[in-house]
DNA sequence: TATATGCAAATTGTCGACACCTGGCTAGGC
DNA sequence: GCCTAGCCAGGTGTCGACAATTTGCATATA
């Protein structure tokens, strides 16, 4: 039984860690590990060993715990234990719906409320997604394609949008990771040309367009996970969140 | 230096209550007194204080203060005291962009989606909020009015903008209180027949009516909470949320 | 053999206590 | 008299332990 399932990044243990930073390191960890399915949706989680793994009293992990939960990525069995929210496919709709909305106002507000600071991180993270499709890396396509548009809703400086926003992106990536092995379609290269789009004319300040463009790559992507699901309904991964 | 501050609804000290609802009643007292403004924007929250009105340990008082900063009802200082977040004026703009695409949402989807028993629960918070009207209760207006935008949402079926769109209008009930003694002008009674022709364009499944029906009424509030800011900015609560 | 009942192990919810950190107060120096 | 440094008190972050509850298993019974 190991002591520290995920030893990365130990920056030695004898060392005492500063006064909050406990909760933080938990808090991260955790939620990296939710978003990237290393801890698959229903995956019980148990404080005791949690706190053997993490060197750390059951109180912050508590703490970090109950952070993730209000933000709807742990859910709590009351007197039982806490699992890892599960993916919701019968709501999916309803997220395509939220997630096409918020692609359209935050870049169409992006368009409005755009500054150069903003263009050059827009720029950058735009970079960062053709480099992975360049690459054929599936996963970090997947993270840098949220890191992009999560930077181009930041350009519209609405907070609100932005939060819902990078909340859907980031329940978006447990869905795709689910496909991530289809990802090797022209798909990828037509989302870069879409984002070269959207950049231009938010660039221009060019609301209807960015919008417009926005309400479109939105359909594709909906289009495309709609089909990896038809493709195959079964994947392998226990999504029910059920116990065993 | 009183035991509780709060009494209300005291059930009986000597019961000892089951294991969970400590918490839950710390955190919906908190809630509701923040929102309430018994609790202004920047008041310190002193744990120990907490512990000894509640009858409870830190533990669960902790708890329900990570829930409550994690919906950002409260600000934590690090090592230092958690206040209750401040109402920050400079994004009110924002707000007001949130709220109505909100509003629009939440009300467009309502006419897609709605039920028998949607309109059911629709029109019994329709009739609260005009009979707050009708008895000049302003207070109740506000949470009346909240409730009844929440159960148009609700019939919506969409969780994500249902959320945000409640967070929202909770925000705006702190905004409002602000205001509440305003409230003796024609305006209330604008509101319910504009309620009124929402609902009737929900009900007949008219989304576009009852989009465009939305952003009026939005509008309208909006113009109204700005009208109130112009009259008068220093309203005697202090909204800094500085300490002193 | 199948079902109901009681027991026991395991895990969570809560508690009281300690250590560390921050801010204010006091004392000393320029 | 004003500014700076050190001390003290108040409060948070963390810890280990206890109590309550649930789940699963073993046992008894029809």
């Amino acid at each position: 039984m190991a002591r520290r399932l995920p030893p990365a990044s130990d920056e030695g243990s004898t060392e005492r860690r500063k006064r909050g930073h406990g909760v933080q390191k938990v808090y991260e960890k955790l939620r990296q590990s939710i978003l990237d399915l290393s801890l698959p949706p229903g995956s019980p989680l148990d404080e005791m060993r949690l706190s053997e793994e993490f060197n750390l009293s059951r109180t912050p992990i508590r703490e970090a715990m109950v952070r993730l939960a209000a933000e709807g990525l742990l859910t709590t069995l009351p007197n039982r234990n806490t699992i890892v929210a599960p993916i919701d496919f019968i709501n999916l709709p309803v997220y395509f719906e939220a997630l096409t909305l918020m692609y359209r106002a935050t870049t169409r507000s992006a368009a409005v409320h755009r500054r150069p600071e903003h263009l050059e991180n827009i720029k950058a993270h735009e970079a960062a997604y053709a480099d992975a499709v360049q690459r054929h890396d599936a996963l970090d396509m997947i993270s840098t394609n949220r890191d992009f548009h999560v930077a181009v809703a930041e350009a519209g400086g609405n907070i609100y949008f932005t939060q819902l926003f990078a909340r859907l992106l980031d329940e978006g990536r447990r869905v795709l990771r689910l496909y991530y092995h289809s990802f090797d379609d022209d798909l990828p290269h037509r989302y870069v040309d879409e984002h070269n789009d959207m950049v231009a004319a938010v660039e221009a300040g060019d609301a209807d367009r960015a919008d417009q463009l926005a309400a479109a790559h939105a359909s594709q992507i909906v289009r495309q996970i709609q089909a990896y699901m038809a493709r195959d309904t079964t994947s392998g991964i226990d999504l029910s969140g059920k116990a065993k």
